[in-house]
DNA sequence: GCAGCTGTTCTATAAGTAATAGAGCAGACC
DNA sequence: GGTCTGCTCTATTACTTATAGAACAGCTGC
């Protein structure tokens, strides 16, 4: 997994290495039971203090993606083939998406092209983007 | 134009009243040249500080969806109907589709269910999401 | 003109967040 | 025993959030 931080960004770091790790898992790089590099050694590698690393990692094991312990350290909960999320993460998730889909056509783009966006992301993570239409069968 | 805050929400009042009025230019509930309330108005709806409008409405002009002076009042300027949007705002969005969308399918949401779903919230907003795919025409 | 509205700008304060830093504890591994 | 690990505590600096009061400048209607 590659990391590479954007200091001088908007967004908060612990954000930053959240997202990078998230990302990680989606593409598939790190699966369930991969480990991480231990919080004082990302911290080293990155240049920053070692608790900027785990207040990430702890937002991490909030989100159910890490499990963090003495014994095996940081390693991968869930990877993207497993079971369903939980319904409270898929409610709140709706609506940020929401959100930034309306950003989106309020600057004026269409919607084959926000969705064509959103598909080519999808299958950028590995994944189908099959859509099932009565009267069309699918299309992938 | 509904606007409804949540106050002990952990996301800014100002963040909250700026999307809310992206998401009613979306849905059409605004379109060009309409009014929105005074600054010292909204405020007053509701019962906040009339600073907290003006950064919502100050982030709203510097994207490019309102236009604000002593004359008109605050004026909703671009609707979803009009030019392209600038290529440096379609970057960045993108950047943060590619991280909402990682995030889902880290959680394990499928890619079928995240693309419908991002369907469903685009014709919530009254836009045709047709794809067009050579071998099977158009999907609506 | 004048009162009343508008956006705009300035200073100020209190609370919270972000990122830094140092120190220490407890468990696991060699 | 030494060294790694996660974990916790206190502390500081800087920035953000939300509040507040005051004032200025331009437009509108009486």
């Amino acid at each position: 997994m590659i990391l590479t931080l954007d200091l001088g960004s908007e967004v908060p770091i612990y954000q930053q290495i959240r997202d990078s790790v998230v990302a990680a898992i989606a593409l598939g790089e790190v699966a369930e039971g991969s480990p991480l590099p231990s919080t004082r050694q990302l911290a080293a590698d990155l240049g920053i203090n070692f608790h900027t690393v785990n207040k990430a990692y702890d937002l991490l094991r909030q989100e159910g993606l890490l499990i963090l312990n003495r014994k095996s350290g940081a390693v991968v909960q869930r990877d993207p083939t497993s079971g369903p999320p939980p319904a409270a993460f898929a409610e709140q998730w709706q609506a940020r998406l929401r959100t930034l889909l309306a950003e989106a056509v309020a600057q004026g783009l269409d919607g084959p092209a926000v969705l064509t966006a959103c598909a080519a992301t999808l299958t950028g993570f590995g994944l189908p983007t099959v859509i099932t239409a009565p009267e069309l069968g699918e299309l992938t």
